[in-house]
DNA sequence: TGGTATATTAAACGTGTGTTTAAAACAAGG
DNA sequence: CCTTGTTTTAAACACACGTTTAATATACCA
């Protein structure tokens, strides 16, 4: 791809995560990857084509690897107890920023949340729906009850994604200021994860796979 | 208050805890409330100053009796247990939707967590972090380390947050399609409720009032 | 009734938006 | 070298935004 198409994606990707497609402006982005305003419709026909763009890489490059490396770490566990463990990880670490700065996948997420782009459809379908079904199919192996999964799977996605999908303002709220970020978040998985296990008193058989 | 400033009001408060104050125009709000474009500024100012006045309302006449009701939940409580249950089901009742409707609180509270405005701090001073410290010290009643106390009082908050803090078209994945939504956000706050007793193992001594 | 402050109106202002245009710069092959 | 196709540029387009203006309508009291 060629190195102009590739900056103008580097710098969208980057503002779109953290202030959605609306409040993202093309000179905004055409300034941040010092580039000319007209190239943007040049290469991506118009500002919805270059968000789509951002999208479609999100997931068949990046956020693809993470979901296939969740499937694995479901199917490699040895026990059931292990699988949901895989899972929760997983999934807490795919939403965490990478280095010091911010998730692209969680920022995307997170503005498709509040305020959806006709995009929201496709982040539904192919990302989120196939990851919370994962867990689903778990939980329903040790619980019967399809209303009581559904609260497993509500109580536990909602609290690996409740930090990562608030602004970073909100950050010193939500974790001590006293525990790198990171610390805090597996923490976190691990404090969901016993809370699970508590909850379901081991009930579940272990699965072979 | 006069007629109009109140229609003005009502309309903006419905679009801004829809959408956000970014991506609400004035003249959205002046057809929607029936009225002249120019009167916004006449009567709030600016656009930032009729936002303002909105948030201002929200807490002074709605959310701030919400915010009574919990504490005098958690006050009247006779036991710890009680108190918890009723802080639990104070904060899900609040972020609810009135009926049939979108909740304001919520909406505003949504806007503010992904896309601050210049509001942001208020909001987060004088309701998140009284509220949020209501449960904090409840928590602490029943657990010594302080990093345990916030992972708990984030289970409990993010869990009830979760899906108020959507955009409507998330409820559908979020909540099973055969149940009212009223009726499965009580669900869910039970479900907290009780996962918290299990977490603590009764572990609690009754506190006075 | 007349006068004054308040409330409302239509129209315009300046600025920023996404997008288009037509010309220029560049690359590569015959 | 010239030609052909692709990429980049500066400038402008039409439109929507928040806000202002100056004129008009309304309310209220002396």
């Amino acid at each position: 791809m060629g190195a102009t198409k590739e900056s103008i994606m580097a710098a969208a990707m980057r503002l779109f995560a953290e202030k959605g497609l609306k409040l993202v402006t093309v000179r905004e982005i055409c300034k941040a990857a010092k580039v000319n305003i007209a190239l943007v419709n040049y290469h991506f026909h118009n500002k919805g084509g270059l968000y789509q763009a951002c999208i479609e890489r999100l997931f068949h490059e990046n956020t693809g690897d993470e979901l296939c490396r969740i499937d694995a770490a479901v199917s490699d566990a040895r026990s059931w107890r292990e699988a949901v463990r895989g899972w929760i990880f997983g999934v807490s670490r795919a939403l965490r920023p990478a280095k010091g700065g911010t998730s692209l996948a969680a920022g995307f997420f997170r503005q498709e949340m509040v305020n959806p782009s006709p995009m929201c459809d496709l982040v539904r379908e192919r990302y989120v729906i196939p990851v919370r079904n994962g867990l689903l199919r778990l939980i329903a192996m040790a619980v019967d009850d399809f209303h009581e999964q559904r609260r497993w799977v509500e109580s536990i996605w909602s609290q690996l994604c409740a930090c990562e999908l608030a602004d970073a303002s909100w950050h010193p709220l939500f974790r001590p200021s006293d525990v790198e970020a990171d610390a805090w978040s597996d923490s976190i998985a691990d404090f969901v994860y016993r809370q699970v296990m508590a909850g379901m008193k081991y009930r579940a058989k272990r699965h072979g796979r």
